[in-house]
DNA sequence: ATGTTGACTTGGA
DNA sequence: GTCCAAGCCAACA
């Protein structure tokens, strides 16, 4: 754990978001302990593809529950499609009732 | 080694 | 409510 590098850290936060629901780089980022470290996060998803297992970035979105990372998916619809997938609706890159969908890992695991 | 960039956030006008 | 500017830390060139 102390071993894992940021990115690592990074990914298994995502991978311990419960489907259907999604969270922001900040809440990453402040669960990492580094609050103002949430384009260290975004950063971390760009090098996602790398990662093994791959992780579910689609359920990471920004403060505002927009979809700010789709550009950097294979496809621009990618992201949505993956979201509405789960249950998630998603209108104009923006995700629906996002503070509901919203998980925070400080509140879930840090219980 | 320095400088720039970035899937962001917060604060002020 | 919106728009602009600054901060922040790590990786990349």
């Amino acid at each position: 754990m102390d071993r894992a590098d940021f990115f690592e850290q990074v990914y298994q936060v995502v991978r311990l978001i419960p489907e259907g629901r999604v969270t922001s780089y900040g809440a990453i980022a402040q669960y990492l302990g580094a609050k103002s470290a949430s384009r260290m996060v975004g950063y971390a998803m760009n090098a996602s593809h790398t990662a093994h297992p791959p992780v579910p970035a689609h359920r990471v979105v920004n403060r505002n529950g927009l979809l700010s990372g789709k550009h950097h998916f294979p496809s621009a619809t990618a992201m949505q499609q993956a979201l509405e997938k789960e249950g998630i609706t998603v209108i104009d890159d923006q995700v629906q009732d996002f503070k509901n969908l919203f998980w925070d890992p400080n509140a879930e695991l840090a219980l």
